[in-house]
RNA sequence: GGUCUCUUGGCCGAGUGGCUAGGCGCCGGUCUGCAAAACCGCUCACUCCAGUUCGAAUCUGGAAGAGACCUCCA
């Protein structure tokens, strides 16, 4: 596929402009993204797995389309305050102390657990996954900066971000379209917020109370960073102080994402990113999924099918369509059977793709494949429109199925185009694993073995030993050694 | 309470001022030893009320309902 980036018509949506933009980025061909990756103190549900996917398909695209993209996605194990418990200790260190566990060996846990579930989902791993606990020296730093600018100041060994000064001068809201005077009126009160000048004034730096593990030596007290401070200071580490693409979740815009605009300005001298990404949430019951409601079920229960809330298991191949079914600026519903509509349609899809092997050219043909390509990519071109995408893809299903039942033509080119349509859209772009290739063949390997030898086994068992005979030397040819005893055949490859 | 968003057929979900996205399901048919797959056909939806318009599900206003954020959350 030739692409040449200067005719791109990429368009996206830019939350900060709240319309859809031309992406045009800031030194072509180079591209830099960042996304808030996760907070590992739990396991990764199927909440995670929309921006893990959706940016998956944003840096996807890109490098299709010939950009260099620097991708960034951190992992947060610097867990942040529960405020809900009395003592203000952090997710990580309360899981850990629950578990009898260092802090450390709770993110390793979990982080490798949300490794192993993208990978499940064929998610490409970004170029930089930087931990915030591998950045507490540049976070204090980040954090003298807008201390010695004077937009943030000391208490009790705690530093706090000045909003009410900044937004004398700038836009605290810029991002979520709020003013801070209705914050200031409408904030609930929270416990142990006496520190602050202003409710709206958020950490840059929290002193630790004696029971907080976690915790680190600053200038101001033996502590540990605010959560805003991490991406703002690794977004500027990797990808400079001015960057093309900066990505999360809906929930993440306010105040975290406001949080970084303004200590970005503060530290930096201007916003972080040009364009903001942010992809909507998955609701179960129409209500959001999210951790704190309880009302997850995670990727490895899809997996398994092991929950009370679920009909049977799901392959992580049917979990990535199913949300790439849906525009990553919608909400989805998530249910049983919207769930095993999506596994249907995947197999059917990829039913057509083997068929296309077997296709018959024909000197005429009745499509027009290259028109197809073209709305493939007039469907991602506008704000990466997926689902669009993908009935185009169910176009070229029929097209295909039609074609192997006679009832249109298709020439030799049509035929290598189609092929190619798939190959690039629904491999590369869409990164969907093909069934076939996955783990699973091993299973189906070891299963049509055993029905072999259950053929064999009725032979033997009518004594039509020519027969028992020949599946076992055929057997024996493609690598697997029948041996027979008492109780039964067994198998085993003949060279492990 | 404040700010914002949404409301599409049995389900999930796109989208546009006029030309019935797509997937799944249902029903009928072709095919078939049976089944599956496949193909064809059928299912013409857009919360309600009023307005703008030749024409609105799409624009405007109002109502109802749902949700998100305002506090950790992807």
């Amino acid at each position: 596929m030739t692409n040449n980036i200067t005719n791109s018509n990429l368009h996206l949506y830019n939350s900060l402009s709240r319309r859809k933009e031309k992406f045009v980025p800031i030194h072509s061909p180079n591209v830099g993204i960042y996304v808030c990756g996760p907070t590992v103190y739990g396991d990764a549900h199927l909440g995670h797995a929309r921006p893990a996917i959706s940016f998956d398909i944003v840096v996807r695209y890109l490098r299709h389309l010939g950009y260099k993209v620097r991708y960034v996605r951190n992992i947060t194990d610097v867990g942040h305050l529960e405020n809900d418990a009395d003592s203000g200790e952090d997710k990580i260190a309360k899981k850990a102390r629950l578990e009898e566990l260092e802090p450390m060996e709770i993110a390793q846990y979990y982080s490798d657990n949300y490794h192993r579930d993208m990978e499940a989902m064929n998610v490409l791993k970004p170029s930089i996954e930087p931990r915030a606990s591998g950045h507490i020296q540049e976070q204090i730093e980040f954090a003298e900066k807008i201390l010695n600018s004077g937009y943030a100041y000391e208490s009790n060994g705690s530093i706090y971000f000045d909003v009410v000064k900044y937004n004398k001068t700038n836009h605290y809201g810029i991002l979520s379209g709020r003013n801070i005077e209705d914050v200031l009126t409408n904030s609930r009160v929270l416990e142990g917020q006496e520190e602050k000048h202003n409710a709206v004034d958020f950490a840059l730096w929290k002193k630790a109370s004696p029971e907080h593990i976690m915790r680190w030596h600053s200038p101001w007290s033996d502590g540990f960073p605010g959560w805003h401070i991490e991406c703002s200071c690794m977004s500027t580490k990797y990808l400079g102080e001015n960057f093309d693409i900066h990505g999360g979740g809906m929930d993440l815009l306010f105040p975290h994402h406001e949080s970084e605009i303004a200590q970005s300005v503060i530290a930096n001298g201007n916003s972080p990113a040009k364009y903001w990404m942010h992809n909507n949430m998955i609701t179960i019951n129409g209500q959001k999924m999210g951790k704190s409601l309880g009302n997850f079920i995670t990727l490895q229960d899809f997996f398994s099918g092991k929950s009370d809330s679920l009909d049977k298991a799901y392959d992580p191949m049917t979990i990535r369509f199913f949300i790439l079914q849906a525009h990553y600026r919608s909400t989805l519903d998530f249910s049983n059977e919207a769930l095993l509509a999506s596994e249907k349609g995947l197999n059917k899809l990829m039913n057509a793709y083997k068929l296309m092997g077997s296709l018959a050219p024909s000197s005429k043909s009745n499509e027009n494949i290259l028109a197809l390509e073209q709305k493939c990519y007039q469907a991602l071109d506008d704000d990466f429109n997926t689902p669009i995408l993908i009935a185009h893809i169910f176009d070229g299903v029929r097209i295909i199925n039609s074609a192997n039942d006679k009832k249109l033509m298709l020439t030799t080119e049509d035929i290598i185009n189609l092929k190619k349509i798939f190959d690039v859209f629904v491999f590369d772009i869409l990164g969907m694993k093909n069934q076939y290739d996955s783990n699973s063949k091993q299973e189906i390997t070891e299963n049509l073995i055993k029905l072999i030898i259950d053929i064999r086994l009725e032979a033997r068992a009518n004594k039509d030993w020519a027969e028992s005979d020949k599946l076992r030397d055929k057997l024996k040819s493609l690598g697997v050694i029948v041996k027979d005893s008492k109780e039964g055949s067994s198998w085993e490859w003949a060279i492990e």
